[in-house]
DNA sequence: TTGAAAGCGTTACCAT
DNA sequence: ATGGTAACGCTTTCAA
């Protein structure tokens, strides 16, 4: 059994509240009792309970995570930066994973919410707002990242993008490629929207009509990203250019274009979005609209921590997404 | 404020003791009161506090992790499965990164102590044993997958990779490969070693002494892959294929070998360890021993459970891996 | 079937 | 500078 407060009290012949003191650095005990303390409690092992602790002070110093899975890439690096934050705040993380379930989500945060952590960072959270706020009787703050559905519903981080997916687009565009498809993520996330959006809008500054043989839908993963390019590989005339809806998505369609004898860039370009730490090293290294993780990751958590500091300036924010360009993507060789 | 107990009481006109059990769903109380504490503790939006019962319980329902780095998609899918496991049996994760340090790795550990987590896995743990065991003052049931050293500190879970590294070296050999590289992983790493030990009685067991120009060290990440790829390639002599500590050094190493312009299969074949979810969507996919992540990291909650529940018939387990090949692998073009 | 009270390991306030 | 004690929100005897 653990070693508590009393064991040493007891051992250091005072009570134990001086222990409390000494080991909390009070300036209130002498220096030396205070180094006597500290002796006996090294001795003893004694290590204190953040439990015990967190029932008094009623806070627990944890920031609970919900993510619907740490599987991709771009979600994983999100929160390795969420948990490096969190650490160097003294804050430590529970993990939570939704599959991207509402169901399992709100079960999710139901747990955190009895667990009494601090804050919540929702990443992608995919409920409903009515459903979260039914949730949240306890007023634990709670940050979203790339919030799925278009509704605000309190302080979240986005990336921009509508600016990505033109980017992404208008690259492909002064490439020279015209017939640009778009593989789409999801149909109810809403960064998948505005992606699209923003691809739409370089089409039209290009005076092209998005023309909806081209756009077709994956489901974030390679998988998706396969089947999406077969059906694009079908038409009658061929892409020269696509647009993904993420990385993993891109990995996927590019699968398909090489299974099909296609050429990367040569035959077909390809830019994704997230700009995963694999892209660079992928075949051909891999263009992609850069959402910066690291940046989202630490906001998401300073921006808990000043809500829980009762700051009330916290806003909203919307940081950029940059195009990274790399060997994935080239002037189409024949210009349609 | 949370709405406690003691409000249920007051509002439900019964002792607190009684909207305790009624809570726990003990049989003790009338079914009808029961049914009304319940509908009050609805109406009031009562949420246990985990931390107030943990307090008393003596048990928090909580794992920790420590990870080096979550960013690896390896590890990603362990804690994927760690926690899948976990929350199937109730029990929640506590993430924290080591960074491979073994100063973090500690310090973490510690935190997790003070955290009172009912059991601890440690994923590729990195600490030495006797530095783990003096932190570990608690008995806290602490299982480790792929343990970084040789020493055995408790109970673990590791894969074959003797066995996954001879596999992947006789794949190799059986192709009619003669000059066979390894790119082992960062040198303190025990299962970089034993893989290493495969390759070589492998190529032993076809009569080749392993030779040490072939046989260079990378970081277990990409960047290493490219390094020590570029070393082979300034070689005199050529390998027609190379085995990899993990996927990500293949990756690395695909990377280097394409920029050189070479192409893989057919001018050089490469076989990874790991079997990540993207492997298969690699250019070309990916051959490569497969670990059973999923498995590991069920065994390892279920060991740790088990370590709880008083079990002594606890085992160390060594799962076996599995060869899978992809299109990265094919003969050599030239028999040497 | 219910209530009263002790106790889990801390912190913090009030005395001394 | 130190000790005593209440309180945090819950579970679990022990009584009634």
């Amino acid at each position: 059994m653990a070693v508590s407060i009393k064991d040493i009290a007891r051992a250091a012949q005072v009570s134990y509240s001086t222990v409390s003191r000494a080991l909390n650095d009070s300036p209130l005990v002498k220096a030396e009792t205070k180094e006597r303390i500290r002796q006996v409690a090294a001795e003893m092992g004694y290590l204190p309970s953040a439990v015990a602790r967190s029932l008094v002070m009623r806070r627990t110093q944890t920031i609970g995570v919900v993510v619907s899975t740490i599987t991709d890439l771009f979600f994983a690096e999100v929160i390795h930066a969420i948990e490096e934050t969190a650490l160097r705040c003294r804050y430590n993380v529970i993990l939570t994973n939704s599959g991207g379930d509402p169901q399992r989500e709100l079960a999710a945060i139901r747990a955190l919410c009895e667990r009494r952590v601090d804050g919540m960072i929702l990443v992608s959270g995919c409920s409903r707002r009515k459903d979260l706020c039914a949730e949240h009787k306890l007023d634990i703050p709670m940050v979203i990242i790339n919030n799925v559905h278009q509704e605000h519903l309190g302080y979240s981080i986005e990336v921009d993008n509508i600016g990505g997916g033109r980017q992404a687009t208008l690259h492909l565009l002064e490439l020279g490629h015209r017939r640009i498809a778009h593989i789409a993520g999801p149909s109810r996330e809403w960064d998948s929207v505005e992606r699209q959006q923003g691809y739409e809008q370089a089409l039209q500054a290009y005076g092209l009509e998005p023309d909806p043989m081209l756009i077709t839908r994956g489901n974030s993963r390679p998988r998706g990203g396969i089947e999406a390019m077969e059906r694009l590989l079908a038409l009658p005339v061929r892409p020269t250019a696509i647009f993904c809806y993420n990385d993993a998505t891109a990995i996927g369609a590019m699968r398909a274009a090489y299974a099909a004898g296609l050429r990367i860039p040569q035959d077909l370009s390809v830019v994704g979005f997230d700009d995963i730490d694999l892209a660079p090293y992928l075949e051909p290294p891999l263009t992609t609209v850069a959402q910066p993780k690291r940046e989202m990751g630490a906001r998401a958590v300073e921006m808990v921590l000043a809500l829980l500091s009762g700051d009330q300036q916290v806003e909203d924010c919307v940081l950029p997404s940059r195009l990274v360009i790399r060997g994935s993507t080239m002037p189409p060789r024949i210009i349609v």
